[in-house]
DNA sequence: AGCCATTATACCGAACCGGCATCAAAGCCA
DNA sequence: TGGCTTTGATGCCGGTTCGGTATAATGGCT
């Protein structure tokens, strides 16, 4: 199937005859009986009635034709936006990110962006911290806000401190801890813990786990959920103890800083040779407002 | 352009190697540069940057890459659900319709219809009367919720006649005719009218005209506007009389029928050849909701 | 510096695409 | 009803192009 064959029956199906889409795509008649008929041997369909006179679509052909138009006009800009980016006439700004720690700034940070940079169009797309990275390293991504993973300098790749992250534990506003305004870690041997999967954060879940090792105990981990929510609906449930990041918000659990600190940085990370401007901009900034401290507000 | 290219593009930018992507693509790899460098030339723009060892993606050629995944995957489905629909596994909706009289049922409708056949993907347009004619007749549309034009029984479609719509003076609440119960067309003499354009409904114009004509007068026509909303806001200002067919609901307006009475109707429109499925059942639960009167409530 | 891997270029054969001529079928008209 | 016209399908041919092999050029790595 080629794109061809694609202009070739939108041409038929509009036309709704062989010989006058002909004329219109200015090609001889029976290449397109010929290019249809293959688009209908490949699709083991028949697109287009041809008993009485005047060809009609069939269902299949009707929906064939609706697609056919969106693709095509869908092409038609992305080739457009293609030329246009390449002349630095309007750019994309594809960022990954980790939703909760970035959930502070993210949107306040694009309305900025978005005010400063109209023509740029922004493409979010949020991952888990090792997926960030690997979309970068691949260019899928000119961003990420994302945790730092093990061997990140090898790629040519650069990254900048947002934040370092304390740990909390999050517990029910009744618990007996609620109160307290630190918590050693050696509180929490032997109290079931909920703590994000490793998979969704392998730094997260190794930092909480080296906490633990430093205070002299293994974790007894009573569930790995993939999202912070989902630890929080657990706390909220009375199963646990979560162990969270302290940019998580929640309304109905405490969360109390762990000692001695163990934290996890936060950080953007992108391609080092990238000359894109759209992305520079972003990436100022970014250091403008770190800076002025108005990422954490 | 071509698919091939699109194909031959993206594999080169997922592999960031045009050697491993020609092996992936199962075809050698001096045939994957020319292809990109087709691409590049037919675009004007740089996809790929090739100095060092591994080549690394343009802005434009990321913008590309993320366009191009989307379109592919949109291709991929839409030959998916033609070969299902083809087999009646699964069927396609196209309904065009004018707004305005069609809001009192067309939800409801479709929740319906929607209940009965989940399989099959509605598609709604929301169209002139005239452009939803032209639709249907081209196979365009499976089915269409107009007006009647001029000519319409000339190509193979079918009609059903819905319901026949008195037409109303819409005037503020607070106008000395808001508590009558009908209105003599002869009245609007003089009136400053707000009645739709003509282009948005050749029938509901006309109508209009004829019922002034057969009064004696030629209508004084203030605004054209193409949306019924746009007339209430003028009548809700104060500038007018509109002229609406009686379908029309407004909490502002006080509606009052014209005498003697000029109609104009709602139809159904589809074609006379189609043995769609998913069309028949439509038109089957229409005529079923008209006999039972659940249309109009 | 030399080797290896990667991409670009040159050339060639084969496949494919489109054009022309022709055929079959269906409407249109007298 | 029978010829005329129009439309889509089929067969065949020539030219373009697509991909493969061989090879050169370039850059990174040891």
């Amino acid at each position: 199937m080629e794109l061809r064959h694609l202009r070739y029956f939108q041409a038929v199906a509009e036309e709704l005859s062989f010989s006058r889409a002909a004329r219109r795509l200015r090609i001889a008649q029976p290449a397109l009986s010929r290019a249809v008929q293959e688009m209908e041997r490949e699709l083991g369909a028949q697109l287009i009635e041809r008993e009485r006179r005047s060809p009609r679509l069939t269902p299949a052909g009707a929906v064939l034709l609706h697609e056919t138009g969106l693709i095509l006009e869908r092409l038609d800009d992305a080739l457009r936006r293609v030329r246009r980016t390449a002349k630095g006439e309007e750019g994309e700004l594809r960022l990954g990110y980790i939703g909760p720690p970035t959930r502070m700034f993210l949107s306040r940070l694009l309305k900025e962006y978005g005010k400063r940079y109209p023509r740029v169009t922004v493409i979010l797309e949020e991952r888990t911290p090792e997926r960030v990275w690997e979309m970068v390293s691949k260019g899928r991504l000119s961003i990420g806000l994302t945790r730092p993973v093990l061997a990140h300098e090898v790629l040519g790749l650069q990254t900048l401190l947002l934040r370092e992250e304390k740990f909390c534990a999050a517990v029910p506003k009744d618990h007996p801890w609620a109160r307290l305004t630190s918590l050693p870690w050696k509180k929490l041997a032997g109290e079931p813990l909920i703590i994000l999967a490793r998979r969704e954060g392998a730094g997260s879940h190794d930092a909480i786990q080296s906490g633990c090792q430093t205070a002299g105990f293994a974790p007894r981990v009573k569930h790995t959920p993939s999202l912070i929510g989902t630890i929080l609906q657990y706390v909220e449930a009375g199963t646990g103890i979560g162990i969270v990041p302290e940019s998580t918000t929640s309304k109905h659990l405490a969360l109390i800083p762990l000692k001695p600190q163990q934290t996890i940085p936060l950080v953007m990370v992108w391609a080092k040779e990238g000359d894109d401007p759209a992305v520079l901009a972003f990436r100022d900034l970014v250091k403008e407002w770190l800076k002025a401290g108005e990422l954490w507000g």
